[in-house]
DNA sequence: CTGAAAGCGCTAACAG
DNA sequence: CTGTTAGCGCTTTCAG
């Protein structure tokens, strides 16, 4: 069976509360008998057993991070990151995937709590002003620091880029370029989505561009659906030149439907994305991207709930928005500007 | 404070046992009293305490899952089958990365051992027989399954799929399309990087082909290795015609490399790949690849370590190999055979 | 410096 | 059907 402190008090003929502390470098135990109790810990493999330890300091030494696909890279760097800040702390982390479904992220995040993780972060799902949730979150006064998107109607911490700001760099590369037809394959109706969108119409509207409504079409995620969007898009009369695309796998659906019917990227059509995927530049084009710094929003989450963990004690909501960054590459790359 | 079943039993006037048993549907309890505690719980907001529960269970329905990068996309797509088929049955998931590390791995290890998670899936970064750590854990009794590597000298359940008949694969399918001079970008020193160089050895020679030692060269995982390894081999004086690249981010490497150089991919040097990542046929030139059933092996792991946990004793190893399958993209699309 | 007492929140086993 | 007793492995508190 596994080893308890019980079996090397026992062999050792002291109490269990000497090996307790011996283990754990309390100052007051005589060197020599933490020596003892290292020595045979050691031989006989000890290894604490955390749950038991967990249910009386409360602590558990586990995060939870809630994500709605891990197979999208942006939120697989954003693991990485968190991974990377919080590994070296002695903690894990337990991964939740959402799905993109509210219901489900509501349960897992439950069930995070029955765990007792101490503290979470979260790329939330949801849509409609469902804040219960998250008041309970602090009712039980459970750290928490969401990232990536903002639901509506929360308040806590939060660590994003720029969303409205990607919008407008892409649109207004596109407009550089030369670029006079500008259509936006646009995200899900969630922040992202939104301000993206947003952006997107600031720049034109700054420019003195018109955005007639058939020129924004819903692409959500996933390449398939970009894809499907932008063949809508090329089938209207008044063709657009230039597509910004709510991400790059939706941009990297949009080029493969550009290729297909015929058409040439950047020439006909010059396409940007958004996030900067690690495989953005190896793509058939090379894709222009806006780039979201999104190891170091996994990083800054990771050490923002570190600090919530640490402080014992709710903190004032701290917002990190990130500045993104215009990554120019060969798919709006035209004679244009 | 959180609400505990004493809360519960208080309010009530009954006893804790009674709350438990209530509340975990056990027969032999009244359908009334059970409504009473359900009502009550579910109107105190009542959540279980699965440390508590825990600790006297020694079940704990995590499982950990150590793998050597989340950022790769076969990691990634695995740790989603695994999920898939865990989080239905109220398991959930930490995740460790081992760095491609073998100490940092068995920290990983012993940490998940000491917060007694149900059991283990790992993609193993060992390299020299250090089976110590194996032998533990099933000294522990902790199931465990080994996925897409196995480790020297260690006997356990497996999942993954058939490295040598990749190489083959990839290797012979480069033979048909008229490639006469054919490298290898190898892997690392591991057993999927041996037995797919062993596949494309076997290939080679039953074609009567050689195989030249400098056609040969390090690639490892990642694509910034395959881009140098593949600047290497353009360097010979007898250039090859085709390579054969341990995974997809190397050849796109290798691809770059080569087109870099003002070559043609593939009539100049045609390129396979092996894991068919899904951004594979979106590149620069569509990725001929071998495909390994990612998630299928994220599932099956799942599956077969769900078995020894209900079984709930050691059950002898089940070794499942994959059938892997070419799918032939551009970069092999040769006037060739 | 060491240890005895008490308890974290829950459940297994048995008694009523 | 309900409750009592005991204890999971560890730590906190406080007395020697």
């Amino acid at each position: 069976m596994t080893v308890r402190m019980k079996d090397i008090a026992h062999d050792l003929g002291v109490s269990v509360m000497t090996v307790s502390k011996a283990l754990r470098n309390h100052t007051d135990i005589s060197e020599q008998t933490r020596e003892r109790v290292l020595a045979r810990a050691r031989k006989l493999g000890y290894q604490p057993n955390w749950i038991a330890r967990s249910l009386v300091t409360r602590r558990t030494h586990m995060v939870g991070l809630v994500i709605p696909d891990m197979m999208h890279s942006f939120f697989a760097e954003v693991a990485k990151g968190v991974t990377q800040k919080f590994q070296p702390l002695g903690y894990q982390i337990v991964i939740s995937n959402s799905e993109e479904n509210a219901e489900r992220e509501e349960e897992q995040i439950q069930l995070l709590l029955a765990r007792a993780v101490d503290g979470l972060i979260i790329a939330s799902a949801q849509t409609s002003g469902r804040s219960e949730l998250f008041q309970s979150m602090r009712a039980r006064k459970v750290p928490y620091v969401l990232i990536d998107r903002v639901p509506p109607g929360v308040d806590a911490h939060f660590v994003g880029v720029k969303n409205e700001a990607i919008g407008e760099l892409a649109t207004s590369h596109l407009i550089e370029r030369g670029c006079r037809r500008i259509a936006h394959i646009r995200g899900p109706a969630i922040s992202t989505g939104n301000l993206r969108l947003q952006g997107y119409r600031n720049a034109l509207h700054k420019a003195g561009l018109a955005s007639p409504a058939e020129y924004i079409v819903r692409g959500d995620h996933g390449d398939e659906r970009g894809y499907v969007a932008m063949q809508q898009l090329l089938q209207l009369k008044k063709r657009p030149d230039g597509v910004f695309c709510f991400n790059d796998p939706v941009a990297a659906g949009a080029i493969q439907a550009i290729l297909e019917a015929g058409l040439r990227v950047p020439d006909d059509v010059a396409v940007v994305g958004a996030g900067n995927v690690h495989y953005s530049d190896q793509l058939r084009v090379p894709l222009t991207t806006v780039d979201q710094s999104s190891l170091l929003t996994g990083e800054k989450a990771a050490e923002m709930l570190a600090q919530c963990i640490l402080a014992d004690k709710p903190l004032a909501p701290v917002y990190l928005f990130m500045e993104p960054k215009l990554v120019a590459r060969q798919s709006s790359l035209r004679n244009g500007a």
